[in-house]
DNA sequence: GCCCCTCGAGTTCA
DNA sequence: CTCGAGGGGC
């Protein structure tokens, strides 16, 4: 070996020590960690690979030489006669493969012979040993260093878990059961809550770990006690007069006997095939359990054989812990980039230096709004915590605040957008910022067309980011009706130059050929979205507040592109679930004369509405005077005043054109009659009478009469529950609400009837409360099937 | 006027 | 999937 290797080994070894020493004592002895466990492993095993490499550089301090810092003074040492043991870690298939191997080798075993182990999930929590004497709980301590730890015996006794006295009978006269002491997630989701409401006067705990410890530091029991902890029991430690089972699965089994909670994850496994099949079984479920795990444990399960393999300081031979990709990652922030939405929202996003966590290379981590950026206090240049927690999406748990850069300062929401340079503007209570360029600005431009494309909306399959990008750049494309004039060439001009400005040449090109396979896609999927629906029409439009569900009512309710998008917000709000803002959002948007522009533009280059049919009866049926004056908005006018007024006057045209003498004449109090006398005057409340009043003449004249489309269930509330075996729910909803029906999420005693399915919950007993009736499945595909068609 | 529920908007990676 | 906010029931 060359001294230069040997030095640079010395060197880095020293360092590992450094840092793992740092950790440890923050972890162990402070409660505050620095570092993720899934790094702190990563170092550890670093350190033994360099020392099992250079067994001249192992010195009696390493890290590697003892488990854990000294415990911190507040409660008193207790001396574990038996050591509590610390595991090798696996984190590959690989590893595990040789780990049996080794044991397989020891025991001079065949590598078809069977090997049995015991196998159990690895809690996230803080391991402990409680010592029973004739039946009684006496003492626990924390695990400490292993050698030693803390006597927490107090704060165990608030546990419910953990039996105060031991169950049935046969235990030995001393024992001391080892297990791990976790809090629950729902039980850390809870408490955070609280935390947060308490406007920082309780600290939010960092994850369900850290709370067990930590709750189980409390000074005062009393605190421990509202903590929800919970207890897995999972080896014993001393024994003295009596007999225990003989393999390690009976002992689990012994041990639930006698009163401990014993995981029922717990299983029996042959070989490294077995234990691999065990990992990936306990890997589906673990985002689904309630508990943190961060792997399994394989152990021999004859104890006699664990005797016989022994130890190597003190991990074991015969056990192993396998542990999951980590869920949390170290990374450091680079940059934090503003994303225009589609509406202008100012969302920051974090740059991240690449980390692998939970299984993919994560980049990019969005840090919500400006709010959650002071809240976490990120900078650029921070190292910061990423996680990874239960779903997908990649989140910034929190700041590594000990290791920020020097000269670093607090970031904030630039005040003008990146993409067009308008001022970014957030608006008094709202949480998001929005750029104020509106169609100036080039991002929301690209937005709403991604958005226009988009599956759900127009569904051109293949107008992907990139796409929008190129032909909006070199303005192709300014507004989602260009699309349907763009020829394969402009395509193809479009990526030559785009290719030039990037400074990439196509292997295509170089090889003098032209490829034009994917134009020819793109103008097909594009001829192919021409023909849709009005809701998915209305949708693509990307009105503020408008989604899937809104665009269907207005289709459904008023049938005509040509007539809503004429519409005054008035008559809007008649639509159940749409109130004055979504309604005044839908008129706002069909005011601008440019929005009105792409729609005449898009109609008349080829979109085809497949779909377009008259208001439907419940429009007649709510036009009246009384509800368009209601919906208003006017001072004073409340529904029983409107109707009042409607009496007198009969029409809007009569209550806009009457004197304020005979306003105060029509039965209203007098200063709600002055009140609209004056909201009449304005130019503005006047112009919209004249619209309501105008688009209620149409409106009454065009919608279906209410005879004519009468479904069977017309005017009908339906609630549905339980679960239905011959469609689903959804298709249900479809089909009832094609007879008419409107189908409420909740059960009042205005719900006509309720459908009952499969393990039907307290909608069906809110049913039978109200005297609602209710109907099976049976009846219900009866139903459907004398009506189908 | 308060609370519950549904809808909309934004987001990451393979 | 998650958060915020609009709608509407009580």
């Amino acid at each position: 070996m060359s001294p230069a290797v040997s030095n640079n080994a010395s060197r880095r070894a020293a360092e590992l020590r450094e840092r793992l020493d740092e950790a440890s004592h923050r972890y162990h002895v402070l409660d505050a960690p620095t570092i993720p466990d899934a790094e702190y492993d990563a170092l550890m095993r670093e350190l033994e690979a360099l020392e099992a490499a250079h067994p001249e550089l192992v010195t009696s301090d390493s890290p590697t030489q003892r488990v854990g810092a000294a415990p911190s003074s507040a409660f008193a040492e207790v001396r574990h006669e038996v050591p509590m043991l610390s595991l090798a870690n696996a984190f590959s298939d690989e590893e595990i493969g040789e780990f049996v191997r080794r044991i397989r080798t020891r025991l001079d075993l065949n590598a078809d012979a069977s090997l049995k182990f015991s196998v159990e999930p690895k809690f996230d929590g803080l391991a402990i040993s409680l010592r029973y004497e004739d039946g009684k709980f006496v003492r626990g301590a924390t695990r400490g260093d292993g050698e030693t730890g803390e006597d927490v015996t107090a704060n165990l006794r608030t546990i419910k878990q953990i039996p105060l006295k031991l169950h049935g009978k046969g235990w030995p006269t001393v024992i001391e059961v080892r297990g791990e002491v976790y809090m629950p997630r729902a039980g850390f989701e809870k408490y955070n809550e609280t935390a947060r409401e308490s406007n920082g006067k309780i600290k939010p705990l960092i994850n369900p770990r850290n709370a067990a410890a930590g709750s189980l530091r409390q000074l005062d029991p009393r605190i421990t006690a509202k903590r929800p902890l919970a207890f897995y029991a999972y080896a014993v430690g001393v024994v003295e007069g009596g007999e225990l089972p003989t393999t390690h699965s009976a002992m689990l089994k012994k041990l639930h006997a006698w009163g401990f909670p014993v995981s029922t994850l717990v299983d029996t496994a042959d070989g490294a095939q077995g234990c691999l099949t065990y990992f990936h079984r306990v890997g589906e479920q673990r985002d689904a359990l309630p508990f943190d795990i961060d792997g399994v444990v394989y152990k021999i399960d004859d104890l006699a054989t664990q005797r016989e393999l022994g130890f190597v300081g003190r991990t074991p031979r015969w056990a192993i812990a396998h542990k999951y990709p980590a869920q949390e990652q170290t990374t450091t922030i680079e940059a934090i980039e503003i994303n225009i939405g589609r509406t202008g929202a100012a969302t920051p996003t974090a740059r991240l230096k690449p980390v692998f966590v939970g299984g993919v290379t994560v980049t990019n981590a969005t840090l919500h709004n400006a709010d959650q950026v002071a809240r976490l206090d990120v900078r650029i240049g921070d190292t910061v915590i990423v996680r990874r927690a239960g779903d997908v999406i990649p989140e910034v748990a929190r700041v590594v605040v000990e290791r920020r850069p020097a000269h670093t300062h607090r970031w904030k929401m630039p005040a003008h957008c990146p993409i067009c340079g308008s001022a970014i503007v957030r608006e008094e209570g709202e949480v998001v910022a929005r750029c104020t360029g509106g169609l100036a600005c080039a991002a929301q431009v690209q937005q709403a067309l991604f958005h226009f494309a988009a599956r759900r909306a127009m569904d051109i399959d293949g107008l992907g980011e990139r796409f929008i990008e190129g032909l909006t750049d070199f303005g192709y494309v300014k507004s989602p009706a260009d699309l349907y004039k763009l020829k394969l060439h402009d395509l193809l001009e479009m990526k030559r130059r785009a290719d030039e400005r990037d400074g990439t040449t196509p292997e295509t090109v170089k090889a003098g050929k032209v490829a034009t396979k994917w134009a020819e896609n793109l103008i097909e999927a594009i001829a192919q979205s021409r023909r849709t629906t009005l809701a998915r029409f209305l949708y693509s439009l990307g009105i503020n507040h408008v989604g899937e569900s809104t665009a269907k009512a207005l289709a459904t309710w008023f049938g005509d592109i040509a007539l809503i998008r004429h519409l005054p917000w008035p008559i809007l709000k008649l639509v159940p679930d749409i109130g004055g803002e979504v309604a005044r959002a839908i008129d706002a948007f069909f005011e601008q004369d440019g929005n009105q522009r792409v729609i005449d533009d898009l109609l008349e280059h080829g979109i085809v509405i497949t779909d377009a049919h008259a208001p439907i009866a419940k429009v007649r049926a709510a036009l009246t005077t009384a509800n368009v004056l209601a919906d208003m908005e006017l001072p004073g006018i409340t529904e029983k005043r409107s109707e009042q007024l409607a009496q007198a006057f009969d029409s809007l045209e009569a209550i806009l054109h009457a004197p304020p003498a005979k306003l105060s004449a029509s039965g209203v109090p007098l200063d709600v009659a002055a009140a609209l006398a004056s909201a009449l005057e304005q130019a503005q409340t006047r112009e919209l009478f004249k619209r309501s009043a105008h688009a209620m003449h149409l409106l009454l004249e065009r919608a279906e009469s209410a005879k004519g489309a009468a479904g069977p269930l017309d005017g009908k509330t339906v609630v549905l529950t339980g679960s239905l075996n011959s469609l689903t729910r959804d298709e249900a909803k479809d089909k009832l609400e094609a007879l008419g029906a409107k189908v409420a999420g909740s059960v009042s005693k205005k719900t006509s009837f309720v459908v009952a399915g499969a393990e039907a919950g307290s909608k069906l007993d809110k049913a039978t409360e109200l005297g609602v009736e209710v109907w099976d499945e049976a009846r219900l595909v009866k139903f459907l099937h004398a009506h189908a068609g």
